[in-house]
DNA sequence: AATACAATGTTATAACATTGCATTTCTTAT
DNA sequence: ATAAGAAATGCAATGTTATAACATTGTATT
């Protein structure tokens, strides 16, 4: 019972997500894994995205700062970051987004805004175990933390 | 090019599925939208599928009938059928599936398998009514009537 | 016949993602 | 310190998925 861990909200600023990114690296590191400046430079711009963002739009920013960047720069550091847990990957629509929370006890929802692309990473116990138990009756066993839903957000819900 | 995706059942008999393809067909009459040749193909390589099936791989099969087909000619029947209620699109895998539901009165769950990619389409009361209260407490509204999860199937779960 | 409309044909391109291999950088054992 | 090996990156090409843009066909209405 009871509800999700708070959301996070993410300042839309550019602007120092040090803090986050050093924890990350820690974390990395504790798990043997290094955040190499790339991969931090990645996450640092999903940091700052309060939506999600397409791959092709991070490699454009990356490449400010490095015009050599091509697309498997940009989809190693995600694939990197999906594995270490610090990212997500949106499937319906191609987009990817920062990891809000410090651990995926409970798999997360998904809620994606079809209007605005935005994306909220909720964790909830009660749907979480329902949809536990229905998996289970048909034989199936859950694969991944994650589960997407398109859901109108307040703001565009709002806007009818 | 290719289907990975493992030709387990449902030999493709010419033919068959014809009731569910005349039911499917009235339906759209009903609704003042016409189930026309390419559709009706294209929805009949839908029911022949246990698995979700790649737009490429529908292509392909609609070639050897239609050589002069082109991904636009898929696309559009699988828009027109996704409209209609007959089939869904699976968004974390790029899959299409022929829905086998009646009406969808309550939001389906897709369980897709990761590892065969079965797809297995759900549809649960409890889950979707703990689901329904949180989002409603988050303040967003369910924009799709399709829940997509990714979790390994009862045969794929046993086979480890 | 002229008009309107839905569906389809056709060509091209946009958007998303991976493969393969060469090179560089980082670890680690000696 | 150095050499060997592993991890990461650069780079070119390719593969995969989806849509844009425009032309044509068929059918119904006027
Ligand atoms: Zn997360
Ligand atoms: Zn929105
Ligand atoms: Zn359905
Ligand atoms: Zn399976």
């Amino acid at each position: 019972m009871n509800s999700s861990i708070p959301d996070i909200q993410c300042p839309p600023t550019a602007g120092s997500h040090t803090a986050a990114l050093d924890l990350a690296e820690a974390a990395c590191r504790t798990r043997g894994a290094s955040l190499t400046a790339i991969r931090r430079e990645v996450l640092e711009l999903l940091y700052r995205s309060p939506t999600g963002v397409k791959a092709y739009d991070l490699l454009a920013q990356i490449k400010e700062a490095r015009p050599g960047a091509s697309p498997p720069t940009i989809y190693r550091a995600l694939d990197f970051l999906i594995e270490q847990g610090l990212a997500h990957k949106i499937g319906r629509m191609n987009l990817f987004v920062a990891c809000r929370h410090a651990s995926h006890q409970i798999p997360s929802l998904f809620l994606v805004c079809p209007k605005c692309s935005g994306v909220t990473e909720l964790q909830e116990q009660s749907v979480m175990s329902a949809l536990s138990n229905s998996l289970a009756a048909a034989g199936h066993r859950l694969e991944s933390p994650e589960v997407e839903i398109s859901a109108l957000c307040p703001m565009c819900v709002g806007a009818r």
